[in-house]
DNA sequence: ACCGGTTCCGAATACTCTTCGGGGTATGGC
DNA sequence: GCCATACCCCGAAGAGTATTCGGAACCGGT
């Protein structure tokens, strides 16, 4: 499903994905023109989801990273879709994850000061009727990997 | 510190990272020249800290997501930096966070099913002896959102 | 108005992307 | 063995893009 030359090509992109493809082509060892078309190959099979700049909060003003996560009351689609997408709406949030056990979401957020997180609490989230529980976690870093390969 | 055609810059780029400077330039209207002066800044800065493919865990074999909260004792840097370069080694690890409150760190994982996460947390995880406490969620859904700005 | 510093632009050259025809190579039928 | 099919790969070349650089425009201070 995945040869060789396909997992290079996810490495490097991974790695790099302003990489021009004639030296990518260059580093998995293959003509311009094949790795032309294998990139465009995994964009159409999904592989490749998209090519994203990876800003840093910090530089933007935002250096405070938090999890917090939530219990939505009741936790049923017609309250679940509207809070989602409040989340998505929010400029703190940088993901949300739909998890199982005790709490139901998981908001990663960056704000700028421990100010704007408490402001960020009590007006964003529990101000709304269906918050039923919070529970913030500080980061003190957070690492991202970016190569993620087959299995 | 950052303008309107950075910030636009910013947001195209988180958008697309792979489209031309010509491309870029014309949708935050500047000459081409100018756009990728800019680009450079942005990356000497480091507000723009690297360009990277987006590879879909499910496509690669790896539809199931967890976080995995972890205690390690104790919590001393002698302790804590072989783990952390234990679990960023870790193929099936997609993120870690080191974080303030009962648990010491959340790892995210991308595995293939159920069984493969069993096998992770015994061989990989409670095995080691600086493990005091694990926690997993399987994840649902996990969004991110690509376009963070300043504050 | 003048200066210094900065930012921006456009033209030109060097470089890259992309298409497309053609040629290998593996597979399976007979 | 021999052919047909399918697949993948390659190189050449025109179209398109990146990058550099000199000069113009702007801005704030005096």
């Amino acid at each position: 499903m995945l040869d060789a030359i396909d997992a290079a090509i996810l490495r490097e992109l991974q790695n790099d994905a302003r990489i021009s493809n004639k030296d990518l082509a260059a580093r998995v060892n293959v003509a311009a023109s094949t790795c032309l078309e294998r990139v465009r190959a995994l964009q159409r099979r999904g592989v490749l989801a998209g090519f994203h700049a990876d800003a840093d909060p910090a530089a933007l003003g935002r250096p405070l990273q938090a999890y917090i996560a939530v219990r939505v009351r009741p936790h049923n689609r017609d309250v679940v879709e509207p809070f989602i997408r409040f989340v998505l709406d929010l400029p703190e949030t940088i993901a949300l994850s739909h998890i199982a056990g005790a709490d139901d979401f998981l908001v990663h957020v960056a704000v700028r000061d421990a100010a704007h997180l408490q402001r960020l609490l009590l007006d964003g989230f529990t101000s709304r009727r269906e918050v039923a529980h919070l529970e913030t976690q500080l980061i003190f870093s957070h690492i991202r990997k970016w190569d993620i390969g087959p299995m």
